[in-house]
DNA sequence: GCGTTGACTATTG
DNA sequence: TCAATAGCCAACG
């Protein structure tokens, strides 16, 4: 697709996590291994998820993607716990009594 | 082209 | 469960 100027590394991971269905969340390693084909590019797909609102792409469910400890990473000062685990819980996730997410029970299965 | 930074991961105590 | 350390990769100035 030439269409879009995105191509990069920070197209394959918004291209990953657009992918994400609702209900289930995905691991920075599981994109960055999709995205880059590296699980330790993991710091990348932070990174660009970082840089989205200054990308303006609006339509990625970055939410849906956590750490591999299944804890979001998300820090919102200000706030008593991150948007991210709000919209979490709106999609049906639960989050375990230390704010953990069973990611065997909503990990993201990629077919 | 080099050095710094970062919404990470795995390991150890 | 929490804290600290080492390793990895890509974008930014």
């Amino acid at each position: 697709m030439s269409a879009s100027a995105e191509d990069g590394t920070f197209a394959a991971v918004y291209a990953v996590v657009r992918r994400i269905p609702p209900g289930r969340v995905a691991t920075y390693g599981d994109v960055a291994a999709m995205a880059c084909g590296s699980r330790s590019a993991a710091r990348v797909v932070g990174w660009a998820l970082r840089a989205l609102p200054t990308r303006q792409d609006g339509d990625v469910p970055w939410w849906r993607v956590i750490n591999a400890q299944g804890k979001v990473s998300t820090g919102q000062p200000g706030e008593p716990m991150s948007e991210q685990r709000a919209r979490l819980e709106d999609e049906g996730v639960e989050f375990g009594v230390a704010g953990k997410v069973s990611l065997s029970r909503f990990g993201w299965d990629p077919e």
